[in-house]
DNA sequence: ACTATATAGTTCGATATCGCATTACTTGCA
DNA sequence: TGCAAGTAATGCGATATCGAACTATATAGT
């Protein structure tokens, strides 16, 4: 059994759990996948074309097409004609979007204070980086996404 | 922004690119949870219940369900019922389970080749015993699953 | 300029997962 | 023993995700 086959189970499971622990902390009718947008708006900008995005979170335009409803719905991001093609949209974020965002950051971050007192400050900013650097390898393999 | 707010925000992206990677190598009409299951069953050995196998995947026990019926219907693995409680079934891999999860590992295993070179061993062994002592952590802190 | 091809977003049908309710059986307590 | 409460599996409806098809617009080749 190869040694990779063993630590992406790992990566599986450790997303797996925290996802869960993750999903528990969000507001009441905020999602995983909306939570994410939000914080790749901020992170990289807002503006960008819902196929951006899609592509940055590799899953498929129809499912981010379906997460970015949910977020317009709540009032969280704005979907404007993109000036430079007319078949294209923008995603901008509220005002409201942002302040979602920020007490959302506040209930997980609450929920990971537990985990902190039990993890080497150290030993997680190394995994963190030895992690980016495997989804740097990993991203320049991707499967070719079929659209 | 916490420092394990970025650590599962990369695990969160490793397992999307891996399990994408990984289901594009498995045998046609095989799911990445099927496959999960069989890999589980092999490696902590068959014949537990259902609700065993939900819980140590952390998914719903309907979920389960629903996984295992295909397997069922693919012959893959047998539902006997529980001797010990006429509530409960146990659930036994098949042969053509076991031959299939092993072809099915030949073909991820290929995939996975053209990575290893691409990546230091000692660090991915690192990596997967560091996650092995995280997920131990994370699992101490579960989140109560609903049921 | 015109037409063929390509691309952005959405709609639709299928599958995976979840929560809730149901059924069947077990356990605990009087 | 008999009944209440708990538990295992499943059925059903809702949501997330995907692929295929569709519409509208853009681009490229002549």
């Amino acid at each position: 059994m190869p040694l990779l086959f063993r630590l992406f189970t790992e990566i599986g499971i450790v997303s797996q759990l925290s996802g869960a622990m993750l999903e528990a902390r969000l507001p009441e009718g905020m999602t995983g996948a909306q939570f994410g947008v939000l914080n790749h708006l901020v992170r990289v900008g807002d503006g960008g074309t819902p196929l951006d995005i899609a592509r940055a979170f590799q899953v498929a335009k129809t499912t981010m097409s379906h997460t970015l409803s949910g977020l317009v719905k709540q009032g969280l991001v704005e979907m404007r004609p993109n000036p430079d093609d007319g078949r294209s949209k923008c995603v901008w974020l509220t005002q409201t979007g942002r302040q979602r965002r920020e007490v959302a950051i506040g209930m997980v971050a609450q929920g990971y204070s537990k985990l902190a007192g039990q993890l080497s400050t150290t030993k997680v900013a190394m995994l963190a980086d030895e992690l980016g650097a495997l989804r740097v390898v990993l991203d320049a393999n991707r499967v070719p996404f079929k659209e």
